[in-house]
DNA sequence: AGCACGCCGACT
DNA sequence: GTCGGCGTGCTC
């Protein structure tokens, strides 16, 4: 084919693509996955080259201005993958490729090398003039501190930020000869934490895991692809299967990618994988635009046998990918939340059926989506039944909190049971995890008098007080205001603090078992960077014995001197409006009881709840996920919800109400022409109808092998782009219908 | 997404 | 008469 013309693929929500003829002077330059500079109406933008082309049927066509990357970002597989997600979720090819490709470098092409820093004498010198110097040139102090924690150096200009400080310090260092500066090629940067390698010895695997093991390797071996679901309960040694797994094709010359959800991609996550294998590399989301881009150069380049890292992680530009491992596949941290709205399960799938190698999808509570996939046959099951240190589960007593006796009018935080296993545990010297999924001091504020609930100004929400801020916040859009002393509606004098978060839960500790080391550990006690380090660390000294936290505390934590864990109320996510609230609740109770009873002291968890009755804490409280899903599977059936159907949510927003009704009102009228009338739910306010100053109206399409949602994308955008003051948001697959 | 074009209401 | 808001269509 002569190249004379090329196809562009430009970042708009545009479904199609544009030609562009090549100029003699940029012949045999671009690539397939170039990135391209071409004009657009009266300026210019940049598009990837997606196809090329003998000719065109237009009159006009104009000329691509010119090529930013001689070699091409993308490969094949990749564009491929980008093709099947501008198909799967309703998004252009541009639009999917923006989430393919890493965010470009500042000012196109960089300079090939950087300026690093990094000791010129031993530590022991190093430390000496980090100690003589700390009063009085705390600079100084501080970048010896810095390098002393990074024996590989520091590049000069993240030094100067993560220090805060001038050229100056640096200058008056390296004439007194602790420090130099070295020219260094930006490809030669080392990955990520290789310096800190510690061998750890490889455990000999139990029958349950060889069981497990054997098939993936096989897959391994035939080169063929499938896809292993991983069910395997808390404790029961799936990262020693994943390591294995990864182990065999290494050894293949070939490389593999772990996915993990955001908040498990810790140090201790990482330092578990750098124990056994070389030549890693973390794909962090703290990572600047140029660092993600080095990374990226450099895994391309076939320079690291693993990548670690979270969702976009799914799209590490490997030379030659062996396996794909997803790590609490259930996950909804997965889903992406804004444009292209994909979901690195559905889409670590996809990939691994392009390249035709295995992917691994692990938890310990597997989401039913994927579960039923394994029932089909389309997955394979792999079941790791039993802890490895062959240590039982944990017992879990339900607690109903119905029959509590009141305190002060309202009820307490901790029951009966739960206080006095705490305080025997304490009295024993062990520990306590006591786990709420909320943060804050109290949920809502309301007036004695009338019963007003003091609400966001911009959102339909309740505001939470924060303790620590002593203001009144709201958790969607981060308003914040003082706390009101009198009632914003009847000026009445008494507001009452209501409903428990985990602030007031640490509070309330605190005043039972006075005297007993309290932490939290939540998304606000962690916003102060290498907090959730140094707390889990004095929880893992022992020096803290009691634990009140969120999510964070539920993954990954294996504390044997923790016996007790206390679930202070499973109802939180019970009720919340949304078809997956049972699968969640059983998710979290199941995870957060995992957290004990890892040690010869055993450990008990309590799940403190009104409902005690209810399928997901009583088949989470035997441990039985597969109890679980024989009692949801048939009512997700009866009500045409996922994983039996597809589900496709539209959602308008915009400040002016009838407006964003109307254009939900025609984009159902639309897509009534198209779906059968039992397929479409909506138009209706959304179960969060006001947020952020916004209107929301959302509907639903049911989807079905029959009914591809593809079909539905021109329909949708047609009505999306009547009134520009409403946004219309496409999201297929939705991991929650809030 | 932007931006130009063209269509109807209320104003110097 | 025209200024301008709003809906529509197009971009190689």
């Amino acid at each position: 084919v002569k190249e004379t013309f090329v196809d562009v693929a430009l970042k708009l929500p545009v479904d199609r693509e544009f030609r562009y003829r090549v100029p003699p002077e940029l012949a045999g330059r671009i690539a397939l996955g170039s990135r391209v500079r071409v004009p657009f109406r009266n300026r210019s933008t940049t598009g990837f080259c997606v196809g090329f082309a003998d000719r065109s049927d237009l009159p006009k066509v104009r000329d691509v201005l010119d090529v930013l990357d001689e070699t091409p970002l993308l490969s094949d597989v990749l564009l491929g993958l980008a093709r099947w997600m501008a198909r799967r979720y309703l998004c252009s090819l541009g639009e999917a490729l923006t989430a393919v490709l890493p965010p470009s470098v500042r000012g196109h092409r960089s300079s090939r090398t950087e300026r690093w820093i990094e000791a010129a004498s031993p530590p022991s010198r190093l430390e000496e003039a980090c100690d003589r110097l700390r009063s009085s040139r705390p600079a100084q102090a501080e970048i010896l501190r810095l390098l002393l924690d990074e024996p590989l150096g520091c590049e000069a200009t993240e030094l100067r930020r993560r220090v805060g400080c001038s050229p100056s310090p640096l200058r008056t260092l390296e004439s007194a000869g602790l420090v130099r500066t070295v020219e260094r090629p930006r490809s030669s940067r080392p990955l990520s934490g290789t310096a800190y390698r510690e061998e750890s010895p490889v455990p000999v695997l139990d029958r349950n895991q060889e069981a497990a093991l054997a098939p993936i390797v096989a897959t391994i071996r035939g080169g063929e692809s499938r896809v292993f679901l991983l069910h395997g309960v808390t404790g029961s040694g799936k990262t020693e299967v994943y390591l294995r797994a990864i182990g065999e094709v290494v050894r293949r010359g070939r490389q593999a990618i772990v996915l993990v959800p955001e908040i498990s991609l810790t140090p201790q996550t990482v330092a578990r994988f750098q124990a056994r294998l070389e030549r890693i590399a973390v794909l962090h989301s703290h990572l600047t635009d140029a660092e993600r881009l080095d990374q990226w150069r450099r895994i391309r380049e076939g320079e690291a046998d693993v990548v670690i890292g979270a969702r976009s992680a799914v799209f590490a530009p490997t030379p030659d990918l062996g396996i794909l491992v997803l790590d609490e596949e259930h996950e909804t941290s997965f889903k992406q939340q804004s444009a292209p709205r994909y979901h690195a399960r559905d889409t670590a799938v996809a990939r691994a059926r392009l390249q035709g190698i295995p992917v691994i999808l692990g938890s310990a509570t597997p989401s039913l989506e994927s579960f039923r996939r394994a029932q089909d046959g389309e997955y394979t099951l792999l079941r790791l039944p039993n802890r490895v240190d062959g240590r039982p589960l944990p017992p879990v007593e339900i607690y109903d909190m119905t029959g509590e006796r009141w305190i002060g009018g309202k009820p307490p935080l901790l029951g009966r049971r739960l206080r006095h296993l705490v305080q025997a545990a304490i009295e024993r010297g062990e520990q306590v995890l006591l786990y709420l999924n909320r943060r804050g001091h109290s949920t809502y504020l309301t007036c004695h008098r009338c019963g007003h609930v003091v609400k966001c100004a911009r959102c339909d929400i309740t505001l939470t007080f924060h303790r620590g801020r002593q203001r009144a916040v709201c958790h969607y859009c981060s308003f914040e205001t003082e706390p009101p002393v009198r009632c914003p509606a009847c000026e009445g004098p008494g507001i009452r603090y209501l409903g428990a978060g985990t602030e007031k839960i640490e509070e309330e500790v605190q005043r039972l078992f006075p005297g007993c080391a309290v932490a939290r550990l939540d998304s606000d006690t962690a916003r102060q960077r290498g907090s959730i380090e140094s707390t889990m660390e004095r929880f893992r000294s022992g020096e803290i014995q009691i634990l009140v936290g969120t999510q964070m505390i539920a993954k990954g934590l294996d504390f044997p001197n923790v016996t007790v864990v206390g679930i202070v109320s499973a109802d939180i996510s019970l009720h919340l409006p949304d078809f997956r609230s049972a699968e969640r609740t059983f998710q979290q109770v199941a995870q957060v009881a995992g957290r004990t009873g890892r040690g010869s002291k055993g450990g008990l968890v309590v799940v403190q709840t009104t409902q005690p009755d209810h399928p997901a804490i009583r088949h989470s409280s035997r441990h039985d996920f597969e109890g679980f899903a024989r009692h949801e599977l048939p009512f997700r059936e009866s009500l045409g919800y996922p994983p039996f159907r597809r589900l496709l949510r539209v959602l308008a927003s915009g400040r002016q109400e009838e407006r964003v009704r109307r254009i939900a009102g025609d984009v159902a009228a639309e897509l009534r022409g198209v779906v059968p009338p039992d397929r479409l739910l909506g138009p209706c306010p959304a179960p969060i109808p006001f947020v952020d100053r916004r209107y929301r109206y959302h509907l639903l399409v049911k989807g079905g092998d029959d009914a591809p949602f593809e079909r539905l994308q021109a329909t949708i955008r047609g009505v999306a782009e009547r009134l520009r003051d409403v946004s219309v948001v496409v999201d297929v697959d939705p991991v929650d219908t809030l």
